[in-house]
RNA sequence: GGGCGAUUAGCUCAGUUGGUUAGAGCGCACGGUUCACAUCCGUGAGGUCAUAGGUUCAAGUCCUAUAUCGCCCA
């Protein structure tokens, strides 16, 4: 960093572009973003929800990382260790999908490559392509430790991965199981529940009777039953029909069998609560392996689970000779036939229903049985529920507790699997035998692979083929991160018994379930293992969870590339500014409430951002002209000579912003933070503090007291930088580092935050102030609506009587000079006034302004009548409650107190108005 | 079907445990460019706080119901 020549002067207009991309080298080339282990600070940690690596900045990351960065960058001026870990996702299904459509380009498929090839594929693209995110997020101004980035697919991260499996398999939480799965029959391939489309369309409902056999001799009854079903040709590997335990038509039937048509299988007729009465005639069809609820009661009843189709959805060797081989939707049409025929197809109605597609080829999605990895939740689920209902972890907003219990309660196993070549092998192999001893079934499960089979010692073992769910690594994130388990062997023991557990967790809502839920499960189960502790509290993964808004357009539609309402970020930041961007979509937070976003409100942000800026300009101007008072030796201390109504008033605000934004912090009110900084910043700073500050520069003080001035409202503006620099990295650092000489690397990133000290706060100060303010703004409504041209200038005459004194006023006529061209100001006693002049009433306290030859009476008139209304309705409203006796009885005594002395105030304020108006009409 | 959230100025939103005259930004109207800023300054108009009941001395704020919109679960 050069210095700066001390005539320095900016340009009007504030430019952020190569500002901001000059700060953030700075901050990385002098590390400034770095954490280490400080036992003498506190930590405060944060780790980054990993994103894709396929994936690019939308607006919802804009929002979710400058929440962290800003929470980040308070607490290291706060004092604290801070540190904020980045990394990426491997996203097992959506990047398999993007390299394989990369292959599909070259007329190949993954087959062609081979497992190893395919993968070693997806490492390239990954290296050339993936992560382009992270990129962007330096963008924004993100204060990651880049140091510590971590990929999910990282070698260390997939120890952890193994480790936590063999741990969980070892104390029988992980089991082997048959599991529904979203089947796509054209790509051969289970697809995640993400990634089915479900759309409305019109099918058919048919009803089919089934024969009901008798209790013994399964000898048919001659009644029958009727179900309703959208897909009859699953009928083939019915093993059950279901009524709701509640229908007392069919409570009659619960127990005895039913021969299912086509087939010469008998079938048991069971109740269940997942049965709707209400949907067709209130019996439903059972097919567990081809339908998710199917497959759910079937579990609850130990129904059989026959699968009649192939991986291309035809019939298999299951369903009766003569459909074998058929498609689906043939074997649809073939059982309706033959149903028909045998007169046990009693009706068809008109049908809206979901069907699920596959997103990438918009095949019908075939609900599937197969071999599944399941983790057992239950008992994973308890302790993790503790800890939120118990407030050890605190979610805001709040009711997010109650969402999490209702899962919670609820939960259901995580099947882990995945048919995908992409992400982490689950570390399983089987024994293929060789003859030596047939078949050794149980799965070998270990850290590395084993050389030989544990009971036949055969050589030839096979691994799973599956890998894992990706969020099997993301719920070890918080420590794995620190390399866990071989945290020690890689030096990082120490950060991960410092920084875990994590402070703040900043997340969508949407995710909940999929990952908030199961790190603290994770953390739960592994922390002890490197706490040391079972203390829960020492175990969670983070204390307090973040769930941000969604971010909705202006018309309040979710944003989505189809429907092309979402902006690209990096676009904003060029034509506004990250600082700009950041602040606005800040302001727009409510705590847990959607943001409806549109493209003009980041102008909000780029106007905030070009005020500072000449606020800063304004000062330098000055202090390149009249000089400074000697510094204090107290870094961030205020210079506090001579001081005056308005530095009393600006410390006092300046504190009680500082308190509000603390306030902010703890409640997590990222909006109201930004609301009391831009209003201190723009409201009480520049509109009225630098505008009294020339008054006292460009009046006749000694000059001594003219620096000390300059001193102080850069002092002053200093203090108010750091408060916002956590919204607003780049212009504040800019800013700070031009104000006063600074060596490199010194920032305002690591600058302390000034603590808020209550004895700055003053109730008389702005007591005062407000009279002062509001004698300004009487005088300029006065002016507006008399339409006196802003360029004239007026006197000012005052009956002070109520609580002023002519002296305590007469101190602020340079106020009223510079902010209301007042030029003479004089005090009237008795009960003369000026004839012909506009007058007002201000705490009780009478303007007058004479305005011989200037003033249209009618107009005053009219005015001053108005006035006089609003004030009857105010007296009006304060009579009938003190009138009420049960008021003025049972209303705690101060809030009668002030009723009363409202009703003093405005009985005085109206006979003043009134007076005057009659003035005028005599 | 169950649960949750929202409804305050034309638009987007603030509004502490009930107790000053319900506020801000944008937009709109009017006036303003001599030394920080027209990405600006000043002034103003604009609200029966979704509806109906209730609790209370007192309700934008608490309770109940309804309506509309949105989210989650089934």
């Amino acid at each position: 960093m050069s210095e700066l020549p001390q005539d320095s002067s900016l340009p009007k207009i504030y430019s952020p572009q190569q500002v901001e991309e000059k700060w953030y080298e700075f901050w990385e080339k002098n590390h400034l973003f770095r954490s280490r282990v400080n036992p003498g600070k506190k930590p405060y940690t944060i780790v980054i929800p990993p994103p894709n690596i396929t994936g690019v900045l939308h607006m919802g990351h804009i929002l979710n990382i400058t929440l962290q960065d800003a929470f980040i960058r308070y607490h290291r001026m706060m004092g604290d260790e801070s540190c904020w870990i980045p990394g990426t996702d491997h996203a097992g299904i959506a990047t398999q999908h993007v390299v394989e459509r990369s292959l599909t380009k070259e007329g190949k498929t993954r087959y062609d490559l081979g497992r190893e090839m395919f993968i070693q594929r997806v490492w390239e693209w990954r290296k050339q392509y993936g992560g382009v995110i992270i990129k962007q997020l330096r963008k924004l101004g993100a204060s990651c430790d880049w140091e510590r980035e971590r990929f999910t697919m990282d070698e260390s991260l997939s120890a952890a991965v193994r480790e936590a499996f063999v741990r969980l398999y070892e104390e029988g939480l992980i089991y082997r199981g048959k599991y529904i799965v979203n089947w796509c029959p054209k790509d051969h391939t289970a697809i995640s529940d993400d990634e089915v489309n479900f759309f409305e369309q019109k099918g058919k409902l048919y009803y089919i009777k089934y024969p009901i056999l008798s209790n013994n001799a399964s000898a048919p009854t001659g009644k029958y039953l009727t179900v309703a079903t959208t897909r009859p040709e699953t009928m083939l590997g019915d093993t059950a029909i279901a009524v709701n335990p509640k229908d007392e038509r069919y409570a009659h039937l619960v127990g005895k069998k039913a021969l299912l048509p086509l087939t010469d299988r008998e079938i048991p007729i069971i109740a269940d609560d997942f049965v709707d009465p209400a949907f067709g005639t209130g019996m439903v069809k059972v097919t567990p392996a081809h339908d998710p609820n199917d497959f759910m009661i079937g579990q609850r009843k130990n129904l059989p689970q026959i699968n009649i189709f192939d991986i291309s959805a035809k019939l298999n060797e299951n369903a009766p000779r003569k459909y074998r081989g058929m498609d689906r939707y043939d074997a649809r049409r073939q059982v309706l036939e033959d149903l028909e025929k045998e007169g046990l197809l009693v009706k068809t109605e008109e049908h809206v229903h979901n069907v699920g597609r596959c997103y990438r080829c918009d095949t019908v999605i075939e609900p599937y049985l197969s071999d599944q990895w399941f983790v057992r939740m239950k008992p994973l689920a308890e302790p993790a529920l503790r800890v939120v209902t118990d407030g050890t972890i605190r979610f805001y907003p709040d009711r997010w507790v109650k969402v999490y219990q209702h899962w919670m309660e609820n939960i259901r196993d995580w099947c882990i699997s995945r048919q995908l070549w992409w992400g982490h092998r689950i570390p399983v192999w089987f024994c293929q035998g060789e003859g030596i001893r047939p078949g050794c079934p149980e799965p070998i499960v270990r850290r590395t692979a084993p050389d030989r089979c544990p009971t036949c010692g055969s050589t030839n073992l096979r691994q799973d083929d599956d890998v894992l769910d990706t969020w099997f690594s993301s719920w070890l994130w918080p420590f794995s991160v620190h390399d866990w388990p071989r945290d020690k062997e890689l030096g990082k023991a120490e950060d991960l018994r410092y920084f875990f557990p994590t402070n703040t967790l900043v997340t969508a809502p949407d995710i909940i379930f999929f990952w908030v839920a199961r790190m603290i499960m994770a953390s739960l189960k592994f922390g002890p293992s490197f706490t040391g502790s079972n203390d829960p509290a020492k175990n969670i993964p983070f204390r307090d969870v973040y769930f941000t808004s969604l971010v909705r357009d202006d018309k309040g539609r979710k944003m989505s590339k189809s429907l092309g309402n979402s902006p690209e970020p990096l676009d904003l930041i060029a034509e506004f500014g990250a600082d700009a961007v950041r602040f606005t979509i800040l302001f727009l937070a409510p705590l847990g409430q959607d943001i409806l976003y549109s493209h003009e409100k980041n102008e909000m942000g780029r106007n905030f951002a070009n005020k500072i800026w000449n606020a800063g300009r304004f000062l330098l101007m000055n202090r390149d002209q009249i000089g400074e008072a000697p510094r204090p030796a107290k870094s961030g201390a205020c210079n506090l000579d001579h001081l005056d109504l308005a530095d009393r008033w600006i410390l006092s605000r300046l504190h009680s912003t500082t308190a509000g934004v603390f306030s902010g912090l703890r409640e997590y009110a990222i909006n109201k933070i930004s609301k009391s900084v831009y209003d201190f910043f723009w409201h009480d700073y520049c509109d009225w503090y630098i505008e009294m500050v020339k008054s006292r520069l460009y009046g006749n003080e000694p000059d001594d007291v003219k620096k000390a001035v300059v001193s102080r409202a850069l002092d002053i503006y200093d203090a108010a930088l750091r408060l916002l620099h956590p919204l607003m990295p780049f212009i504040t650092e800019e800013l700070w580092q031009n104000i006063r000489h600074r060596k490199p690397p010194e920032s305002i990133m690591h600058a302390q935050l000034l603590a808020a000290d209550t004895s700055f706060i003053v109730p008389d100060v702005e007591q005062e102030m407000a009279f002062v303010q509001n004698v300004i703004d009487a005088l300029r409504t006065l002016r507006s609506e008399m339409t006196i041209p802003p360029s004239r200038e007026i006197t000012l005459q005052m009956r002070v009587s109520h609580g002023h004194s002519a002296d305590s006023v007469r101190r602020y006529e340079g106020y009223l000079q510079r902010l209301a061209r007042v030029t003479s100001l004089t005090f009237l006693s008795g009960e003369g006034r000026p004839k012909i002049a506009a007058s007002s009433v201000v705490d009780g306290e009478e303007l007058f302004v004479p305005l011989e030859g200037v003033i249209d009476l009618e107009v005053e008139r009219a005015r001053l009548q108005k006035e006089i209304d609003r004030v009857a309705s105010m007296l009006e409203g304060v009579r009938r409650k003190l009138n009420n006796e049960s008021f003025v009885e049972k209303a705690p005594k101060e809030v009668v107190d002030k009723e009363r002395e409202k009703l003093d105030a405005f009985a005085h304020t109206m006979e003043k108005l009134e007076k005057n108006l009659e003035m005028l009409k005599s």
